[in-house]
DNA sequence: CCACTTTGGGTCAAGGTGACTTTTAGCTAA
DNA sequence: TTAGCTAAAAGTCACCTTGACCCAAAGTGG
């Protein structure tokens, strides 16, 4: 078995004025010239890791040290790219309100695009990218029950509220104020006060936190029965 | 680039006298010639599910239809192969008291390998494949948790008490048998009742039951939060 | 008949959750 | 100054799950 293609491809996730979005470039060329798709590349001599963590840079400006980045799986269905077999490895970042792509290489054409864009069915990206989109919305929803990832949703520091709103806008679900801070509050490890407060331009001042050591939840902050079966996510913004 | 291999490597796992164990191979050539590694091979013109499925039941004569089987992650490390650019996809497997590999190709050098063995140092499997090993048996263990994939380790029909051992094997914890009872009885779905019961050597009759049609577990069986940080897998034979 | 083992059913206190109310602390408009 | 608004923060309460027990039931073997 030769001549088999492995890249890497980032599902890139931010959360944008209460929305989910998600980082897709204009391919610049065929196959699916002009259509949206996820950013990502060959492997070159370097690790998955180190490959996800530099296709990243190219892409943001972003130090992969930075934010979460882990990797989701690898795709390789033999017909996934028209011009041979790829095997792409996807990855998923998660980062705080990140910074419009930067210029230069491919990035001139990325743009943050809503999920919502995507489920619904109004953006198309190329290849399998759609799926792969899905697969790691899927892992982030799931990695906010269980681990303390939201927070690196969060540019420090943030507040209860900020991090609820991450909370809202990953699972499309509107959760309750007073329930959502008694249990982060007192999940040991998640937040650490700084005895700061924010004044924001209406309501009370809110107390402001850094991220905490803990890496994960226990006992995790799962989504109600009723919200695994739905998949809405609109309404949010 | 080009010049990059694409194998598929399997994680398969069965609960054997109440332990568990993984299918392991005697490599018949080098590099590790002679050392233990997971079955697995190159990658042909069909989609890795389909690879995984062809290596297992080249490896142990099952058809990967009766057991469940799903992609761990990539595996892609320069160096991890010595003879050149190798990325492997690793799938995990889980069966019911699997019948010894059958003969034939490869698999004629195929034993079933108590995890603890590995665990513990004592068989030292090549490549990465002990690592691979390592993150199969997590994610196994997490799977538990969340689904109902432990039904598949037992043959149909089983008991309670069956479905009690799996638990504790993965795990490599011991668990009340009441509590256990009452958790896996009352998740709808789970389990479904045949009517029969089974008289065992020693101890009460236990009635019987079928897999459900449940694939979720909600609310999920948690381990306890001591569990998580531990890491034995003794005394459980 | 007794010892033994495992199933299966039950109790009970502790803790987590969802729904809800109340109070607090800032702002702005009258 | 006060009323009205918003959101934060705290508290209440019923319900459920969990873990740690206990105990009867139903078989086997001495």
């Amino acid at each position: 078995m030769a001549n088999v293609a492995v890249t890497v491809d980032l599902v890139i996730f931010t959360v944008r004025g209460g929305a989910l979005h998600v980082l897709l470039i204009e391919r610049g060329k065929e196959p699916f010239l002009g259509q949206a798709a996820l950013p990502g590349g060959f492997v070159r001599d370097e690790t998955l890791d180190e490959a996800a963590q530099r296709e990243l840079f190219e892409e943001t400006g972003v130090d992969g040290r930075e934010l979460h980045l882990e990797q989701l799986r690898a795709y390789g269905d033999q017909r996934r790219d028209p011009r041979g077999r790829v095997v792409t490895v996807a990855y998923l970042a998660l980062g705080a309100d990140l910074p419009l792509p930067v210029a230069g290489t491919d990035a001139a054409r990325a743009q943050w695009t809503p999920v919502a864009d995507v489920l619904s069915g109004l953006v198309r990206p190329a290849f399998d990218h759609g799926a792969i989109l899905r697969d790691g919305l899927e892992r982030a929803r799931s990695q906010l029950e269980h681990t303390t990832v939201a927070a690196a949703f969060c540019r420090e520091p943030f507040t209860v509220g900020d991090l609820r709103g991450i909370y809202e806008a990953v699972w499309g679900l509107p959760l309750d104020p007073s329930n959502f801070r008694r249990k982060v509050t007192r999940a040991e490890g998640f937040l650490e006060a700084t005895g700061e407060r924010r004044f924001p331009e209406v309501g009370r001042p809110a107390a402001l936190y850094r991220r905490g050591p803990a890496v994960m939840l226990m006992p995790p902050l799962l989504r109600s029965a009723a919200a695994l079966g739905e998949n809405r996510l609109s309404g949010v913004g």
